[in-house]
DNA sequence: TCGATATATAACCAGCTGGCTATGGATGAG
DNA sequence: CTCATCCATAGCCAGCTGGTTATATATCGA
């Protein structure tokens, strides 16, 4: 079984990958040429990155004649944020039982 | 070269080993056994991913006799956190510039 | 001192992954 | 119609990685 977050997690852990993603925040909308020709890899390999964001959900494409355009979905990031909060908030939870255990203990 | 974000993606891209991370959120410090005794793999697979984890410096480690106790650094996911505001940042410019295009060609 | 316990390290291995080249299939240009 | 272009897919391979067992090291208890 594999979870939202390893997905992310994985699909982001590859900086080439990433490279592409940025590369669609930064500027939008892109061809897979385009892409390309920052990537300094081959378009297959473009490709294939382009197909595993996609899985993640971190990209949307668009058909238009024999071209394909990519463009960044951010909301695909959420489950991210929503983890960072999380263990921010685990960190917290543990936090004030401490202090609530402190305050016991000075009665 | 190898960037900050690469480690820590990386780091937190095995389900184990953010495991691992994230029972060290929940229940603060933890000896080597302890961690063992949750993850489901052997002890020295632990330790590895644990030293894997204090590379990145998402966990900090203290002896104490024979056993170490390792416990999480939340502030070093602050760069993952300034990563995602970044991408939502870049979305954002890109927003502004098209309502400033559109701006211009409304007069 | 001697055995048990806690952890780290070494050596090894199977499987995944990210790159490549080759090729197919669809669309545009002439 | 024919050829070039754009992209996706297939097949291949080297290298990384996450697991294992075996072992070294250090500390504790008796």
């Amino acid at each position: 079984m594999s979870t939202t977050h390893d997905v992310l997690f994985r699909t982001l852990a590859d900086p080439t990958r990433r490279e592409i993603f940025e590369q669609l925040c930064r500027e939008g909308e892109q061809t897979v040429g385009a892409l390309t020709a920052h990537a300094g890899i081959s378009q297959p390999a473009v490709s294939k990155h382009l197909g595993v964001l996609k899985t993640a959900g971190l990209v949307r494409d668009r058909q238009e004649g024999r071209q394909t355009h990519y463009s960044a979905q951010l909301g695909a990031l959420s489950p991210l944020i929503d983890w960072t909060r999380q263990m921010a908030g685990f960190w917290e939870n543990r936090f004030n039982r401490l202090e609530d255990l402190l305050k016991r203990m000075d009665q």
